[in-house]
DNA sequence: GTCTATAATGGGATAGAC
DNA sequence: GTCTATCCCATTATAGAC
């Protein structure tokens, strides 16, 4: 069952340049790089200390030096991306706010505020980004028992609150608890979706990929903006 | 292979049949139990045998005996309950194929055969059942890379088939590729939903719970039959 | 900071008595 | 079918030379 993930995907950590200049502050980066990389794949459990260090090309013991214990680099992984990913969405979900016009449209916009800017940074981040982003979705969808996930929570309970209030102030005319109800299903599509388990693929026969993020907002934002009206929302 | 021990050394033979055969089923029937729960919640990698043994009050050795493997002993929490799950899933389907009225509330039919079949086996099949859709969709989250996915794959592959099958029918002014697109949403929020990663209540405060799942039906089957009507669904 | 070596533990799997 | 005992290997983590 373990086989070599590399060869599976074809994919890689974030690639470095193979002449080392400054070692010491290199290392530690390909550590999460490569970290990054099979924990979106595989999860916590499904990765050993050695495979990481393996795919960084750095020797074992160097993991723990510069990170201490496993469940350290794993918070390390998520905490080199978290706060300016967030800050980036908040961003992006205040322009979104800005927007005049019909209600349906100002609700297209904030839904696009979330899922644009997330697949903005997996497909035009770099690598590592993308690496990032399938882990973020990945422990989204793990039980909140699983101690691995307070870290995710802290950087990104507050965005969601942000959304639904946004959505909220959007439509009065909605119970507060139906708009919860609507943005949680987007929420949960969203995150379902960009782990790529493939699934997408094979049900369309490779017709609709799951790597073709930017074709998936086009039709997600229009399909959940119309959803809300099914709980009640004006158009 | 699998000798009576009591012929082979001549002991006495008819001692104690009936006990041999009541425990030997409920033997294998509680590993099962004691996996499907703690998979469903930590996954492949995340357990070990000594845990399931322990938790089903059963000698490690005997989960060896019984199933062989951890990857046999996974596939059959798998198989113990598929086909029957499957089919269940098909009756309804075919039950809401069978409905009249307007366009809106056929395709609310379809939704909800989905999603209200899964629900009940969920809510009222016991325990057993609660784990084992927490399960199917803890695995429906993970890249089909995985090895361990596959016994799903041959269960479920045909039903989701049948379903965008019975969408694409019901809506001849769509096309075919947005009739995947909508499905996939609603598959996508389906099985994140059923994980439980507890975001929901914790989004909520508590006003939402995700152990409410007849709540969420009623919820989510309009939602997402209004969310067709946002990739060109004629109402 | 990086290396080799090794400790200490837990993992899956098997043998053989009963 | 169930038990005890054990093998063998992978795991996380640490010690200490350089």
């Amino acid at each position: 069952m373990e086989k070599n993930l590399a060869e599976i995907t074809g994919q890689k950590a974030a690639s470095h340049p193979k002449v080392d200049r400054r070692r010491a502050p290199e290392t530690a980066e390909r550590i999460l790089d490569a970290a990054e990389m099979l924990f979106s794949w595989r999860g916590f459990y499904g990765v050993s200390l050695r495979e990481i260090a393996a795919e960084a090309n750095v020797k074992l013991a160097l993991t723990h030096y510069h990170f201490g214990s496993k469940e350290n680099l794993f918070s390390a992984v998520i905490d080199r991306r978290a706060a300016d990913h967030a800050a980036r969405i908040e961003r992006a979900l205040e322009q979104a706010m800005a927007v005049t016009g019909a209600r349906r449209e100002r609700r297209e916009a904030i839904l696009s505020a979330l899922i644009a800017t997330i697949v903005d940074r997996a497909m035009r981040g770099g690598p590592g980004w993308k690496n990032y982003v399938r882990l973020l979705a990945f422990v989204a969808n793990h039980p909140q028992e699983e101690e691995y996930v307070s870290p995710f929570r802290t950087h990104y309970d507050h965005v969601i609150h942000d959304f639904v209030d946004a959505l909220s102030a959007l439509h009065p005319e909605m119970a507060a608890l139906d708009v919860q109800w609507g943005f949680f299903f987007f929420q949960a599509a969203t995150t379902h979706i960009l782990v790529e388990s493939g699934m997408l693929d094979r049900q369309s026969g490779g017709a609709l990929l799951s790597s073709d993020l930017d074709a998936l907002v086009d039709r997600m934002v229009p399909f959940f903006a119309a959803g809300f009206m099914g709980l009640g929302a004006g158009d």
